[in-house]
DNA sequence: CTGAAAGCGCTTACAG
DNA sequence: CTGAAAGCGCTTACAG
């Protein structure tokens, strides 16, 4: 492997004006600086980026944080994410939440080993250490698709969970739904505020909260969509829609439906929040609130890379992406 | 931040010794090494892995290769790649192949500047360049989920793509079809594999293959199966089954079949392969060829280590994997 | 068993 | 504008 002293020898300039063409520095003679830039050229010398790291004191190392047993939505998400970040020139570390209890310990544990750049956030850390040394350390990070408060200033990029829950609620409500099946998790603040909307829709519009109409989850996936789902049929209460807070759960939900025997939508109208690829390829095609993941993918990576190379100031922000209504047809008018 | 001297220093040992006892060297008098691990215990101390890496030579970093334009299954083992590079301490660095006329230049170029330890690969490259780099490099190389022969060492492991899609025809000739509508990609060697073994299914029970019940497609994505199905019907041949060489596009010709008014599988029975996570959950659930995603990414990871660490020969292996066909709802007896 | 020293491939004050 | 030198945080012959 070629070294940059031996682009110096070949070049015949010292390794400091080598160091100073790649890093495209102001002060060199053009005519050393074409003669370097040919024997780079012609040698297909590339730097080591570890040595280089090792004295701008840096990784270019960005890390995703995430579930362990996460949903289609989120790894189309992070898959999102790390296109971006490769293509800004940093290494991708996936750091791993584990769903035991020692999880976030864990991932606090290999934080410190990585000396990440920065960090793109898709699951909530409680832990206060964790909270400390991101702080202390001044390690950027971006929160994606929730907001909690407990931070002193990452970035948080997200729909409003509260607002399009409620939107999602009010659509149904506006087929002529009025006994709303709910499913949501009760871990996470983008749970939360989900079902705060879901409760303000129906109480803008006189319809009494049925705490029993709502079944909780331990994760967004589509097994949990569909023990929940049989959870709420099992009580034996009858309702005609069906609000489930992410698309891998309502397909989860259908498919429980459907095995007992119901109909989407002639029985019972659902409807979910991603718009996750599947979503318009299932029977029936699923009505749902799109989350831009695409868009929130790029600019969690863009603003996390102007926070590392310090164009962006670290003050708390608050990055609310709109949602859309896409209307397919799992829902139909009661 | 903390460096090797720091520890040195409180141990009141050299850096040397602090060295061996973190790399596990056996000549450390006993003492010392407990002194120097209490206080690397204490301080919280972690190495550098970059310094480590440049007096190695080595990266610490995975590659994997991946079109970039992937299906869920795909999505799904790379996930589960990922999962275990991180696992034995490597970084991820995702490559992604565009499927531009350039796609597989900028590969090269790209793997020339990131000097990997190691790759998994999930698409074939046919780069000549490509290959000759790798080689000479020695770079140690997984091939997942398709074997090629133009390689000098690689280790492929994959499932028997011609048995089992052999094993997929002779299952729904079992069922009575005859007329079976074929879904296959041009471009890899795995689909040309599956169309072979498809024939042969078709050839030993007497059926004659008609090229017009073959639609090609160019990934293997739903919105590909979705086209490639409604060719199919335009050209009104008649058939009972349908084999799509991915769930993926069986998900997606499903889709296309519901949307012209047939049913599955009254109308039309549909096989998969892959065994995704959503077929499961779709209606009618997908009767399918598993491939199993966990454990062929945790054999890749696991190879690739021991060839990077030299603990096994780069000679050429080949390893084949049990698929299993798995029957759910949308194939039925004609 | 242990330490001082050289070296990995870079960057960057410093001096000219 | 340019080079010699010091230094980043490690590992590992070498000598004792």
């Amino acid at each position: 492997m070629l070294s940059i002293k031996d682009i110096a020898r070949i070049a015949g300039v010292s390794v400091s004006t080598v160091s100073r063409v790649m890093n495209n520095k102001p002060s060199v003679k053009a005519d050393k600086r074409e003669r370097v830039l040919r024997v780079i050229e012609e040698t297909g010398f590339v730097p080591n980026r570890a040595a280089r790291d090792i004295v701008l004191k840096q990784t270019s190392k960005v890390g995703i944080l995430l579930p362990d047993t996460f949903n289609q939505f989120q790894r189309q998400l992070f898959s999102e994410v790390a296109h971006n970040v490769e293509s800004y020139g940093y290494y991708t570390n996936f750091i791993f939440i584990s769903s035991e209890d020692s999880g976030e310990e864990e991932v606090l544990h290999k934080l410190k080993s990585e000396r990440l750049d920065g960090i793109v956030q898709l699951k909530e850390i409680e832990l206060p250490e964790f909270c400390t040394y991101v702080e202390q350390q001044e390690i950027p990070v971006i929160h994606l698709t929730f907001e909690i408060e407990n931070f002193m200033w990452p970035t948080h990029i997200h729909i409003s969970d509260r607002l399009g829950a409620k939107e999602a609620t009010n659509y149904l409500i506006s087929l002529g739904h009025s006994d709303i099946a709910f499913i949501v998790g009760r871990k996470f603040s983008f749970g939360t505020h989900r079902e705060q909307g879901y409760k303000e829709a129906l109480q803008e519009h006189g319809i009494r909260y049925n705490q029993d109409l709502t079944s909780y989850v331990d994760s967004y996936t589509m097994r949990e969509g569909k023990r929940a789902t049989e959870a709420l049929l099992q009580r034996n209460i009858p309702f005609s829609a069906l609000f489930a807070t992410s698309d891998d759960l309502a397909i989860g939900a259908i498919r429980q439906l459907v095995e007992s025997g119901l109909n989407v939508p002639e029985d019972v109208s659902v409807i979910g929040v991603d718009n996750i690829e599947f979503s318009e390829y299932t029977d029936p095609s699923l009505t749902t609130i799109e989350q831009p993941i695409k868009e929130m993918g790029k600019l969690a990576v863009e603003l996390l890379h102007k926070r590392i190379i310090g164009k962006e100031e670290p003050t708390m922000r608050n990055i609310v992406i709109p949602y859309t209504l896409i209307e397919r047809e799992s829902t139909k008018r009661k």
